[in-house]
DNA sequence: CTCTATTACGTAAATCGTAACGATC
DNA sequence: GATCGTTACGATTTACGTAATAGAG
């Protein structure tokens, strides 16, 4: 049994069972692969595969079984060298994490920026997509990292640490009616056409669950997945905007009104996750701390360590989270 | 990286950093292994040993993570051959049990009778050892299984599967006076010589516990690791012997009588253990049926998967154990 | 002086790529 | 007929063993 083999099986379970793909991608010949995979399951005495003359046409039992730990295998001599290069030199590197629009455009760049400052050979990379895409990534080893509020507690191999908490802010025009309200219902706002986000990003769900209780019906005309959009359409006039509260810069939007919301929708919590099992590097810890000062190294750990969601949760419970 | 690369290391620090050691026990050429290992370390950039001179010293920091995940790697590369043998011919493997006298003197035989008639292909192997040795055999790897009341608990690599509880019997010959009393007492039993286990073996600090608890001084005349020196000993009239119930076997010791003492100490659980992560083939999910009806391969699988001891206990929360 | 790791070097084996082949859709 | 895996074969690389070398205790 070689690490190579293991190497080809996976590529090849990884590719609908095409065997010149995986080749392709693993930057060598076809009949290599077929070859190794040939000598692996003679020498584990069973089929990976399943053949239909000079096809593959499907996985094993047997090769389920083996394909899983190969993976994990394959995962485990990526966390040697990673290991190799942290003891080799710590100082470079790379990073890569997949978030949202809302984190990477509003809550990052001041990290990134120190991160850089401190760490300038660790190149990073930052990868958007929806939230279910994000945790995807870091679930499946793609990212180190997954920067979210949703959709990251759906994946049981990640190790989930709370962030922060953060509130809504209703957007309007300098000129619009509710700019003179000094508290703010949910009536109010639904009085009113209404720009948010699509359903599944930025606690988007929290919202509607909010009307729904308070038995209103909020006239949502418009969505989109960032809060960028969403604030050039309140420009337009085409209604009032509810964004994070991280999406209204001081300085910049100063043609729009920032009307708190925190009294109408409970808090969302946005989390950082990584697949349990990876090695972290040093500049990896230091990065979520740069992000989240209450997670320390030693919390950190102590995260890994704990076996299920919950006794994550009850290291960190009794921390308060910073609220934005 | 190759997984020899990763078997060569591991056994250099198995056998104090001796590389010719390693070699012999690895049947290969001591140059072959020293210049693999250059090639690792070239490959990831950092030394896994430091060296003085010709000498192999210590394990470097780097050197340390990087064993302790090569020898997860080479388990999991054992259980693919696992995988391997269990479809390939699911009836011929191998089996070992690491245990104390007791319980291969007692328990095991027709555990085992019944086992080798279902599976005649699978070769058995039990080792003796005293509590600690058998926890540490499981724990690291030398047996599959470990079967034991004291010291498995203290390895938090083991998955724990209580099987049993057992209570305690006094033996005496016939002529003796306590042969008359009903209901024995603590008293009665510190009244005379006794003749009992070495500590730590078979459940003696429970017996301890309960005298000290009482307040009442036994006189331990004599002590032995199994319950067959224990009886020679109180034919000898040394005293009375003090075993556990299922070592009085009644169609053998006909010239001893056994006197309940299950309420003079509280019951012993006895344990299966087996390391977390160790992939296990069907017959050995039967044999601990076998051992222990209520472990059914549900419920094994569902103690494999809890995290920690806690959400293994609360599996077996409300399940009776047998009492013997 | 002994023990131990490294270097040197030759041999054997394994790996990989190209080309040809055979089967499937 | 296009696609895909297997077989055949030759070339390169790699791994391993023996012998010689060099450093430590």
């Amino acid at each position: 049994m070689k690490l190579q083999q293991l190497r080809y099986i996976v590529e090849v379970a990884r590719n609908n069972l095409n065997v010149s793909v995986a080749a392709q991608s693993l930057f060598t010949s076809q009949p290599g692969v077929s070859k190794q995979i040939r000598l692996l399951e003679d020498e584990l005495g069973v089929e990976i595969f399943t053949r239909s003359g000079k096809h593959f046409t499907q996985v094993t039992p047997a090769g389920k079984e083996v394909l899983a730990i190969a993976r994990e295998m394959l995962r485990q001599a990526d966390n040697i060298r990673q290991i190799g290069e942290e003891f080799s030199d710590p100082r470079r590197g790379r990073l890569s994490i997949s978030t949202t629009h809302t984190q990477a455009r509003y809550r990052l760049p001041p990290v990134v920026g120190a991160f850089r400052q401190r760490y300038p050979d660790v190149s990073l990379h930052i990868q958007q997509g929806n939230p279910q895409q994000i945790a995807q990534m870091a679930s499946d080893g793609t990212t180190d990292f997954a920067i979210a509020t949703e959709a990251v507690e759906n994946f049981n191999n990640l190790v989930l640490l709370p962030c922060y908490q953060w509130n809504r802010t209703v957007l309007v025009p300098k000129a619009h009616p509710l700019a003179q309200i000094g508290r703010l219902t949910l009536q109010d706002v639904a009085a009113y056409p209404i720009v948010t986000y699509v359903f599944g990003f930025t606690g988007r769900s929290v919202l509607d669950e909010a009307f729904r209780r308070e038995g209103v019906q909020p006239n949502v005309v418009f969505t989109a997945t960032d809060a960028d959009v969403i604030k050039t359409y309140v420009r337009l006039g085409m209604g009032i905007g509810i964004v994070a509260h991280m999406a209204y810069e001081p300085g910049i939007d100063t043609d729009l009104i920032a009307l708190d919301a925190s009294h109408l929708f409970p808090a969302s919590t946005t989390r950082l996750a990584f697949r349990r099992g990876i090695w972290l590097r040093g500049f990896m810890f230091d990065f979520i701390q740069e992000f989240s000062p209450h997670l320390t190294r030693e919390r950190v750990e102590a995260a890994i360590a704990a076996g299920d969601a919950e006794s994550v949760e009850a290291i960190f419970a009794n921390i308060e989270l910073p609220v934005f």
